[in-house]
DNA sequence: CAGTGGTCTAGACCACAGG
DNA sequence: CTGTGGTCTAGACCACTGG
């Protein structure tokens, strides 16, 4: 009595994309309401809908009620950067890890990094530099703030054995965050630790964190020269 | 007689968050399977599904068959990034956006281009180097080569007035790529039309698109020193 | 082999926004 | 006001995989 999968949302999805690259439906062109889709696949409406969702989701399709749906003009790609532990990160490549702490210290954080913390210019924050290595050649330089008052325990770790890279990731949780990527000249301390030239192009990822209105920590990842963030659309 | 919107996947998925937000469930927890949890929410089975499906595309969960869903131990970030048209990208910015053709010629390709491409090494490609400015101000440095074998009708552009940039995107279409982001030393060349030293840090975006098995083009975006590219998580 | 997530169905109500 | 997407429900079958 029951139809089971006469059709699967990636079939509908996949027939979708055949008739969008084959120019079937052009960009900027309205195609069929889910309902005529529906009857045309013999499949029930949520299954079409959950297939344009995910292709809207995806910047291929722009929907919007009444208006109906739409081929999108100019596709935005969506490049999707996964930002996992340094360790794994290196570990998933097939090296192997290793790390030192360079820095340890609490003081009064610079007023770009306290402000963007939003403290105090005068409290005393922790800092952390240490270096990621894979293969024992230098990975990436990692310089970070955390937000002691909103993350007292921090003191008591002392970052020699476990970055504060994972022990943050393991142990503090965080709502929100922002990222930016950006290519930097290495200063003399950067190219110390690197071990390339003053001045080498290094790429930056800068992330600053938020547990709803508190602050967790301001940190830049720079990684050695030549390095490469991949992905695929 | 219909109990609708008793709760909506989304306030499924608040109060996911809010408990793993909370601690009370850890990271590596083991939750209640979906049944218990539209028992507990007193709704369908598939809006818990929804709820939590989501969360684990954004990589806050981990859902397997039989084995239950858990709580990311490390939840890796995933930074989406919008890789809009150069001219979309400017005006958002709310600035005037310029553009200036600086070569464009048919010739054979380096080898790692026509490697890329995988095309054969004595064929000749479309190459196409244009600058895209913000308020007259220089803003990324494109270079691009077109695969004219697979694409013939980029012959007849002459991207003068359009960038090739904007025009692949509207007239070819494509089914996947590749992105690497990376930082990168200014040449002469670039530093002469980024107006900037050479040897500056310049953040680079290198994309390879495919049309099922044609490749369609290899292009290198380079951005004006100090350029970042934001996003949240 | 049994439990879990993955998904489909048919029907329904609702929110939003275009005309 | 009306058409479109957005979503929920209740029940069901299925695919995968851990134990």
């Amino acid at each position: 009595m029951n139809v089971q999968n006469a059709q699967t949302w990636q079939s509908v999805q996949k027939e979708v994309l055949r008739r969008i690259h084959a120019r079937e439906w052009k960009p900027g062109d309205l195609i069929p309401n889910e309902a005529e889709l529906a009857k045309e696949f013999r499949c029930a409406r949520p299954t079409v809908n959950r297939a344009l969702r995910s292709l809207a989701e995806g910047g291929l399709l722009e929907r919007r009620r009444k208006a109906g749906t739409r081929v999108a003009v100019q596709p935005v790609a969506k490049a999707t950067l996964n930002i996992a532990v340094i360790r794994h990160e290196v570990e998933d490549r097939g090296a192997r890890y290793g790390y030192q702490l360079a820095l340890r210290e609490v003081r009064v954080a610079p007023t770009h990094i306290s402000a963007a913390l939003s403290v105090g210019v005068q409290e005393r924050l922790l800092h952390v530099m240490a270096l990621h290595l894979s293969n024992d050649t230098p990975y990436a330089l990692e310089d970070r703030w955390i937000n002691t008052i909103h993350v007292p325990t921090a003191i008591e770790q002392d970052f020699r054995s476990i970055s504060a890279n994972e022990w943050l990731l393991q142990s503090v949780p965080y709502t929100r965050g922002e990222i930016a990527f950006a290519a930097r000249p290495a200063t003399a301390e950067n190219a110390k630790h690197l071990n390339c030239p003053e001045n080498s192009a290094l790429l930056a990822v800068n992330r600053l964190t938020w547990d709803h209105d508190q602050s967790v920590t301001a940190v830049q990842v720079l990684f050695a020269p030549g390095h490469q963030m991949r992905t695929h659309i």
